[in-house]
DNA sequence: TGGGGATTT
């Protein structure tokens, strides 16, 4: 790398974003100008439920009749008055990720049993911290609008404690039960804990949770919090939700799949059920939408209290993301106060070059700075380094968080100051024309921006640099388009389906995919034998709606079990269905790690990933003793935590599977051991993946059968460099080719077999 | 011979 550091930031004070920023000066607490003053480390929290930070500093909130109003145009300006400064409490982040291992998780939730009395005073300690959020001191206002109106729209700044306080507010006010919905479970589960704390219940009995694997809700729980995957099976089941009096959507900004389905089902059933409640929380300017959608919903504000964080571009656009990434880093660290650094990469890769490059570096930098300590923070990353970001330092150390979109909602680490933006992300992009995904790196919109800068201002105030000019970021979209409009909607659409929506084109769609995408997911619903010729819901789709799985997969195991090849099937399945159970081997025994895998896993070197997966459960299931369980897994570069979940699945699949066919012996043939049956098992994964084969060439490429594409093997399968007449991937992603991954050979005369119906050529005629 | 952003039932 050049040692260049005449790349030059230029200042721009906020007058687009004034949602984060604050007109108020430094209290003096949070900033110290004196020399060493970037020595001094931050305490550090390691989760957010410590009873630390009681106590509010700053200046005062403003009042709360200006914290609601109800009309968009207004919102902007209220959003421009002051905003408080309060020193961050625990309540507004509950939703914040702890790295526990499974038991440690439980270890630390019984550890907290409280008595009554006990609960009762800690209940009271933390009503001191309660008032002093944002929406406790609009509490009386917002529970007026809130009781005029079916709908309301609410938005919430971040630290606004809406997702704890409201249900609160609304507990004496509702009959039945309160639901609460989040994107992502941990969320769910942290904010049930907390709020049971403040409430002074004992989890699972006023307040509870329902996540998958996990319920601790009993039949009268008042509030409860809920993934939105978890309240999509409760409508499953009961489709007027008939046990609650109010829903609260919370995070619909985000505006996941899961969330948007949400919000169809929910305008549907206001018309059914005149005494449901419904509450949006939004972060964002979404309001407008989310408004319209349902008949013109009143909108409310609460303000958060986010410190303010300045704004620097650059004055030149780079093409090299990583060079300019590590410039600024060593910049801000020369530069700038005591505070960790955040930095938001698109994806591994970048990541680990970045790393590599400090880690070289560091040593050579300053001495009067602090020491840089890298640490990457991504997905596919095993806990343990994950959770590395949580540890505190020694002095004179600077935490560099580098880091992939997981850091802009899913982990907030704590004792960030500095955001360095590279302003874009991967996005996976599914093109139903061509029966693929493809994963780009594209630019983020301003709202993920705006979001990610504010990652810098949670406990102080904070800086970020954005390493593309001001121009460029006024040519961002204003939003991030929904995820719906560009997923494969096979799921959803057999959902509605199977909720009794029969013309699903003009379903109440939040967004509609569009109509191709709509009538490519019902073709292949067709091609899976759930829909019948008229597209109505056939009892084989039915079934597959009632496992919670991809449809292909469900399907896979209905054949299955119709072939006598149900418990392998499962196996397989519940390992496709966890992510990160293969990891990507480090570079340096890339080669040792293949070629372990390639010669423990006999079969799958001869037919494939889908039988090496089979193999290394059953290599899994061997090992009685953890520690030896662990280094295996290790050693072939697989998720230890991974396996766990493939077991959690595995028993909910077998499980699902007694109730459907009312065979409670389905799963003794294992004790008999019955031999593996290859081909019986191929064919029944062909039954889901008909349309995901391709033919073998001569010289060595293949080509699918459905549009004739050239596609290649991904080089981390182990039919990598193989030969075959046809084979079967679960995926086909396009990244810098199209690459099928997850691969298996089968026969060609299967595929006739099989697949005939869907292969067929389509000029025949019938 | 080459590379997987994030969720969830």
């Amino acid at each position: 790398m050049r040692r260049n550091n005449n790349q030059k930031l230029h200042r721009k004070f906020d007058d687009d974003e004034s949602q984060i920023i604050s007109e108020n000066k430094p209290n003096g607490n949070n900033v110290d100008h004196s020399e060493d003053a970037h020595m001094k480390r931050p305490r550090p929290h390691i989760t957010e439920l410590q009873d630390q930070d009681t106590e509010a500093h700053g200046t005062q909130p403003s009042d709360g009749s200006a914290a609601v109003v109800n009309s968009a145009p207004r919102w902007a300006q209220t959003a421009s008055k002051k905003k408080q400064k309060v020193k961050k409490s625990h309540a507004a982040d509950a939703k914040t990720v702890t790295f526990f291992s499974d038991d440690e998780e439980e270890q630390q939730r019984s550890s907290k049993a409280l008595s009554f009395d006990q609960q009762k005073a800690k209940a009271r300690e933390l009503l001191e911290v309660r008032k002093t959020l944002p929406v406790y001191k609009a509490k009386d206002e917002l529970l007026e609008r809130l009781a005029n109106s079916r709908v309301t729209v609410l938005i919430g700044e971040t630290s606004s404690g809406k997702s704890t306080q409201i249900p609160q507010f609304l507990m004496p006010l509702n009959k039945k039960s309160i639901a609460v919905t989040q994107p992502r479970r941990v969320a769910a589960i942290s904010l049930a804990t907390r709020v049971a704390e403040e409430v002074g219940t004992t989890l699972g009995d006023k307040v509870g949770y329902s996540v998958r694997f996990d319920h601790k809700a009993k039949y009268g729980t008042k509030i409860k919090y809920l993934t939105d995957g978890m309240i999509l099976r409760e409508i499953m089941i009961d489709s007027s939700l008939s046990q609650y009096s109010t829903v609260i959507i919370d995070e619909a900004h985000e505006r996941t799949v899961l969330t948007d389905l949400m919000m169809g089902f929910l305008k549907e059933l206001l018309q059914k059920r005149k005494d449901l409640k419904v509450i949006i929380m939004s972060a964002t300017l979404d309001a407008e939408r989310f408004s319209k959608f349902f008949d013109n919903a009143d909108i409310l504000f609460v303000e958060g209290r986010m410190f303010k964080v300045e704004k620097l571009y650059l004055e030149k656009s780079v093409d090299d993301v990583v060079d300019s990434t590590i410039k600024t880093i060593i910049q801000v660290n020369n530069g700038e106060l005591e505070g960790d650094i955040l930095v938001f990469l698109p994806g591994q890769e970048e990541i680990d070059k970045c790393v590599s490059l400090l880690e070289r570096l560091a040593p050579e930098l300053p001495k009067e700075a602090p020491l840089i300590v890298p640490l990457p923070l991504y997905a596919s990353l095993p806990p343990a380094d994950q959770a590395k970001v949580f540890l505190p330092l020694k002095a004179r150390r600077r935490k560099v968080i580098l880091a992939t979109n997981i850091a802009e909602t899913s982990v907030t680490v704590p004792g960030v100051r500095y955001v360095i933006d590279t302003g874009l992300r991967k996005v996976k992009v599914w093109r139903h024309q061509l029966g693929l995904s493809t994963l780009l790196t594209a630019p983020v919109s301003k709202a993920s921006a705006t979001q990610r800068a504010g990652r810098a201002g949670r406990e102080a105030e904070g800086k970020t640099f954005r390493l593309y000019t001001e121009d460029d970021f006024m040519k961002l979209p204003a939003m991030t388009e929904p995820e719906i409009a560009r997923s494969n909607v096979v799921s959803p659409v057999l959902m509605l389906k199977r909720a009794g929506v029969d013309d699903i084109l003009n379903w109440s769609w939040l967004q509609n995919p569009g109509q191709d995408s709509l009538i490519s997911a019902l073709t292949q619903l067709h091609e899976l034998k759930a829909l019948d010729d008229n597209g109505k819901i056939t009892e084989l789709g039915e079934q597959m709606a009632i496992l919670p799985l991809e449809p292909q997969l469900s399907a896979i195991l209905l054949t299955a079990h119709k072939s006598g090849c149900l418990s392998d099937a499962v196996d397989i399945v519940s390992c496709l269905s966890v992510d990160n159970l293969i990891l990507n081997p480090p570079s340096e025994t890339r080669d040792e790690v293949n070629e372990k895998r390639r010669s423990l896993c006999i079969l799958g070197a001869k037919y494939g990933d889908l039988l090496m997966l089979k193999e290394l459960l059953d290599f899994y299931l061997q090992f009685d003793n953890s520690q030896e369980r662990k280094q295996w897994c290790h050693d072939l570069a697989l998720s230890h935590r991974g396996f766990k979940n493939v077991m959690r699945v595995r028993n909910q699949i077998r499980q699902y599977m007694v109730s459907l066919t009312k065979d409670k012996h389905l799963f003794d043939e294992e004790k008999e051991k019955k031999p593996l049956d290859i081909p019986s098992v191929l064919k029944a994964f062909l039954s889901g993946y008909v349309s995901n084969t391709a033919i073998g060439m001569p010289d060595r490429s293949y080509r699918t059968t459905t549009s004739g594409q050239l596609i290649s093997v991904h080089p981390s399968s182990l039919m990598f460099g193989k030969k075959n007449d046809a084979i079967m991937y679960t995926d086909f992603v396009y990244t810098t080719k199209g690459y099928a991954r997850n691969v298996s050979a089968i026969e060609l005369s299967w595929l006739q077999e099989v697949g005939g119906h869907v292969l067929a050529p389509k000029h025949s005629i019938a």
